[in-house]
DNA sequence: CGGGATCCAAAACGATACTG
DNA sequence: CAGTATCGTTTTGGATCCCG
């Protein structure tokens, strides 16, 4: 077979199709730099986004093996997220976008 | 004045204000490496964009400064976009985000 | 050749209400 | 607490035609 003719015109797409949701990135850089997380943890850093958009995001990293969902069988619920080492292998690209968006926001480039 | 309370939650967010659109990394990506570009020439970079898409993300780009348009007064017309030193402090982000997906592609990950 | 203008479809996103 | 379901809006993207 291997008929399989890349669905990515370029190394750039085949990122995005992992981590160009809205609050992906976002996510990702809590997850990776604050470590594990209850959702309502993750929530607070992210207060735009909605209930709704979040765990839309949150499943769809952990289907791309991104990210650990851990639910406790408890009342009331308790569901921890955390890195996988596949996610962890995004942190030079989470740091890096960090870092721009830092120097942007202390005004060096404008 | 100063009342703005910053746009942000978080640093990831002011770049992807910047970059986040969908074909602006990978014409950022192509302007850095390759050099000055032709309008027709990016195209060809990114057949899956039409031209109305193509043509907003370089405007949105070059109103934030990180890429140059110069049309030349000649007919047939002529465009040529380059990447502005403002937008080459971006290479870090775009390389590691090309880097990813490449390991992605070859299946590093899967 | 490098767009602009218009119209339309689809996807992304959000507000609200509800639930185990 | 950690979601789900539904609905409506907004944004995104594309097809087509037009223009200097």
């Amino acid at each position: 077979m291997s008929e399989k003719k890349s669905k990515f015109h370029c190394p750039v797409e085949a990122t995005l199709s992992q981590i160009g949701g809205k609050y992906k990135m976002i996510i990702l850089c809590h997850l990776i730099h604050d470590g594990t997380l209850r959702y309502n943890e993750i929530q607070k850093h992210i207060p735009q986004a909605t209930a709704k958009m979040l765990v839309q995001q949150l499943k769809e990293l952990e289907s791309d093996g991104l990210i650990n969902r851990k639910v406790y069988p408890v009342v009331p619920p308790k569901t921890e997220y955390s890195i996988t080492e596949r996610g962890k292998s995004l942190t030079e690209v989470i740091d890096s976008i960090r870092d721009w968006g830092r120097n942007y926001m202390s005004g060096t480039f404008e």
